[in-house]
DNA sequence: CATCTAGAACGGAACGGTCTGTATCGCCCC
DNA sequence: GGGGCGATACAGACCGTTCCGTTCTAGATG
C-alpha cells in the first residue's frame, strides 16, 4: 500500500487492446487509482450484484491479480472507490446546527456530484452485503463522523443546548439513516440542504428546554 | 408476471422443505410457498450478491423455469419472500405516537423474529440494486405506509398536533431511514421500541406549539 | 354424468456463456 | 535478483434459457 511514488504515466490507456504489449511503466499508485476509477464506472453502470472484477481489470488495463493483492474483497474495493469521492468536512461554524451539519455534509456533497449518487449507493450495498466492506465503511464512519460527533455532543450537552440522555448510536442512526435511505431504496436525488435539515431535526428532538 | 400475489398461503407449512416429496406437481401455491421459504433460507445464508437461483430451486425441489415464470427477476422474488414475513399493522391506538408507531412497527416485528433480520436486509439490498425489486418494495411502502401516513398526518395537522409545513417524503425518510440503516449498514439488532422512539422523535420535531 | 382432449404448469436435465479466485508466465524497474 | 506488474489460463460455480416427459385442470363432447 505504501509504495514509492514517482513517475508519470503518459496515458491511462483506455481501449485499444490489440498488440501494444508493454508501455505503461506505472507504479502501484498509478495502477491503484486507475483501478478505483474503473471500479467507480463499473459501479455506476452495473450496480452491486452485476459488478464484475473482470470488467474492472479490463477497463483499468490491470491484472486481476493486482486487484486481489491490494483488497481483501471486491466489496472493500468498492467502498474504497466511494470513500475517495467524499471530501473533508468543512471547518468552522459556530452555531450548533452548522457544526453538526459539517460532519455529514461531505456525504451530501459526494452524492450530488457526477456519478456520486450511484457510486455511493453501490458502496453502501457492498458495506451491507460484504463483511470486509462493512468493516472498512464502519471504520470510516467511526473516525470521520462518530468520534467528532461524540465530542461535539458532549460539549453541547455541557452547555445545556441538548439533553444528556441520548444514545450516540441512535443519533448516528437518525442523522445518516434518512440520507442513506434516499440514496439506496428511493434512488431519489439528495436535495441541497438535506443534511442541514437533518441536523435541525436532531436539535429539535433533543432540545433541552 | 401477473400471478395472484397472494401473501395468504392457506398452509404456512414452513416445517420442512420436503413437505411434498412426491414429484407430482401439486398445485402452484404449494410450489410457490416452498420457493419463497427456500429463498428466505438462501438469503439468510448467502446475502444478496451470493444469492443463487440454482440453490433455491434445488432446495425447494423446484425447477428454475417455475421461478422465472412467476417472478420477473430474482430480486422481486426476494422482496416477495420478505414481505410475507411482515405482519399486518395493529389496529387502534388513540394517541398520536401510538398511531404513527402502528404503521411502521410491522417492520420492527419482522426484524426481530427468527431470520427476519437477515431476510429483511437482503430484501432491502435487492430493492436498492434491482429495478423490479425496487418497484415491488416501493409499491408495498406506498400502500401500507405512505398512504395511511398521509391521512394520519393530515388529521394531526388539522388538530394542530403537528405543523403543516412538512414534506411527506421527508417524513417517510425520517421514520424508515434509521431502522433500515440499522438493519443494513450496522447489522445491529433492532431494539424493542425502536419504532416507537422514531415516532416520538418525529412528533417532537414537527410539534406545533 | 362420465369421458376425452388440449393445454398449462410442473420437476428435471442440459446448453453456452460469464464470473470468480488462483496459479503461472514474461517483463521491467528498483 | 526480487517484487510489483500485465497477461493468460484454468477449474468450479452460476445464470438465463431451452428442451423433455409427466401430471393435473378445464372445458367440450357424448
Amino acid at each position: 500500500m505504501d509504495t514509492p511514488t514517482d513517475t508519470q504515466n503518459p496515458a491511462p490507456a483506455t481501449g485499444g487492446s490489440t498488440a501494444k504489449s508493454r508501455k505503461g511503466p506505472t507504479r502501484s499508485e498509478v495502477s491503484k487509482s486507475a483501478i478505483l476509477e474503473a471500479a467507480r464506472e463499473e459501479m455506476a453502470e452495473n450496480g452491486w450484484r452485476g459488478f464484475s472484477v473482470d470488467s474492472v481489470a479490463k477497463r483499468a488495463s490491470a491484472s486481476k491479480q493486482t486487484i486481489y493483492r491490494w483488497w481483501p474483497s471486491i466489496g472493500a474495493m468498492c467502498v474504497d472507490a466511494a470513500l475517495a469521492l467524499i471530501p473533508d468536512a468543512p471547518e468552522g461554524g459556530r452555531d450548533p446546527q452548522e457544526r453538526i451539519t459539517a460532519l455529514i455534509i461531505p456525504l451530501e456533497a459526494a452524492a450530488r456530484t457526477g456519478q456520486g449518487h450511484a457510486v455511493l449507493r453501490v458502496a453502501l450495498l457492498a458495506a451491507a452485503d460484504d463483511k470486509e466492506a462493512g468493516e472498512v465503511w464502519r471504520a470510516w464512519v467511526g473516525r470521520d463522523v462518530r468520534q467528532p460527533l461524540r465530542m461535539l455532543l458532549a460539549e453541547l450537552a455541557a452547555k445545556r443546548v441538548i439533553r444528556r440522555d441520548f444514545e450516540l448510536d441512535d443519533v448516528i442512526e437518525q442523522l445518516l439513516g434518512p440520507i442513506f435511505h434516499r440514496l439506496t431504496i428511493m434512488r431519489a436525488p439528495v436535495k441541497e440542504g438535506f443534511c442541514s435539515d437533518q441536523a435541525a431535526a436532531f436539535l429539535r428532538t433533543y432540545a433541552a428546554f
